[in-house]
DNA sequence: TATATACTGTACTGATTGGTACACACTATG
DNA sequence: CATAGTGTGTACCAATCAGTACAGTATATA
C-alpha cells in the first residue's frame, strides 16, 4: 500500500509551505493533503492533535531554524559585524529575495493571531534583542542599538508585504539593501 | 419584524472590521453576521454576489478613504510638505496608532491575495507614487523620491505587523516617527 | 523468518461552510 | 391609505470542514 514512507521532519517542511502560502484558516485538511501528498492518516499519526499542532510544529521549526541560523550568531560578542552580515544574507536566502513570505507575519496578521500570540511575540521579540544585542556590541548605545534593531526587523516585515502585494520580489532586495546601509559596522 | 434598518455604507463600515480582524476565509458567514448584528438576509440583500462581494466592497471603501484622505493631499503640487506631514497625522489616526491593522496588508498575506491581487496592487501602487511625487516636489531627485517613498510605505506596514506580533503599539509609533524624521521637509 | 512498530488508504462521522427560498415587515412615495 | 420597494428572520440545501475508526502494508530489529 504504501510506497514512500514519510517522516514527521518532512511533513513539516511540507506543511511550512502550506500554511505559509494559505494562512491557518485558508489551509484546509484537503489542501493540506493535496499539497503535502500525505494522506489525513499519514498526518494525524504524526500530529496526533490535528491541525492545530501541525501549525505549532511549523511555528516551532520555524523559530528553531531563525534562532540557529540569525538569533544566535547575532549575540556573539566576538564579532557583532558578522553576526549582522549574515542575518542579512541569510534572511535574503530564506525568503527567496523576496518571493516569499514570513509565516509567522502571515500567522500575526490572519485570524490565527490569537491561537499562536505567544509563538508570534518570541519569535519578533528574540529577534529584536538579538540584532540590538549585536548592534549593541558595534559601537551603539542600548538606546539606539534597540531603536534600530526594531527599525530593521519591521522594515524587513514591510518589504515582505510590499513585495508580496505588488509581485514584485525586488522590492524586498531594495529594502534589505537599505536597511543594511544604515548600520556603519555592515555597510560599505 | 426589523427593527433597525441598515444601509449598505454601514454594512461596509461593519465588513471591514470583521475582514480586517479574522482575515477573508477567517470571516465565516456566521461571524460575519455575529460581528455586524446583520441576518444573512440582510448581507445578501447588499451583496447578492455573497461573501467575495463584502470584501470586494469593503477594498473598494478602504481604497477611496486612502485616496481622497492621504494619496490625493500628496499629489498637491503647491504644498507637498504638507500632503506629507498629513499623511502621517492621517494614518496614525486610521490605524488607531497602532491598535489597528491594515485590511490590505491582512488580505495581501492571507489566502485571499490571489484573489484580490489586482486591487492589492493597486492600493500600494498609488499610495507609494503618490508619496514619490510629493518627496519630489520637496526636492527629492526622481530616483531618491522613489526610493524613500518604496521605504516609507513598507515601513509603515512592517510597523503595523510588529506593533500586532508584539501586541505593543507604540512600536507603531515609533516606527512613524522615525520615518517621518528621514524626511527633511517635515521633520523637525 | 518472526514480530513489533511505523506508516497509510478508505470510509465514515457530526458540525459548519457559503448560498438560496420565501414569507413577512418596515418605510417612503403617490 | 394603498402599494411598491427596501430590508429582514427562519428554514433549508449540497458541499466541505476537522477529526475518527480500522484494516491494512511497509520497515526495523532480533
Amino acid at each position: 500500500m504504501s510506497r514512500e514512507i514519510a517522516e514527521r521532519g518532512d511533513a513539516i517542511t511540507a506543511l511550512a509551505e502550506v500554511f505559509r502560502e494559505h494562512g491557518y484558516s485558508g489551509s484546509s485538511l484537503a489542501v493540506i493533503t493535496q499539497q503535502t501528498g500525505l494522506g489525513k492518516s499519514s498526518l494525524y499519526h504524526f500530529f496526533p492533535d490535528g491541525k492545530r499542532a501541525m501549525a505549532e510544529a511549523v511555528l516551532e521549526e520555524v523559530t528553531r531554524w531563525f534562532e540557529e541560523h540569525v538569533f544566535s550568531p547575532l549575540r556573539d560578542p566576538e564579532v557583532p559585524a558578522r553576526g549582522i552580515e549574515n542575518m542579512f544574507t541569510a534572511v535574503d536566502e530564506y525568503f527567496r529575495s523576496g518571493e516569499r513570505i514570513c509565516l509567522v507575519g502571515v500567522f500575526a496578521l490572519g485570524d490565527s493571531r490569537d491561537r499562536f500570540e505567544t509563538r508570534i511575540n518570541r519569535y519578533f521579540g528574540a529577534w529584536t534583542e538579538a540584532l540590538a544585542v549585536a548592534l549593541q556590541n558595534t559601537g551603539f548605545t542600548d538606546e539606539k542599538a534597540m531603536e534600530m534593531a526594531e527599525e530593521v526587523v519591521a522594515g524587513i516585515q514591510g518589504g515582505l508585504v510590499l513585495a508580496r502585494s505588488r509581485q514584485d520580489p525586488e522590492v524586498f532586495s531594495r529594502t534589505l539593501k537599505r536597511l543594511q546601509q544604515r548600520i556603519p559596522a555592515v555597510s560599505r
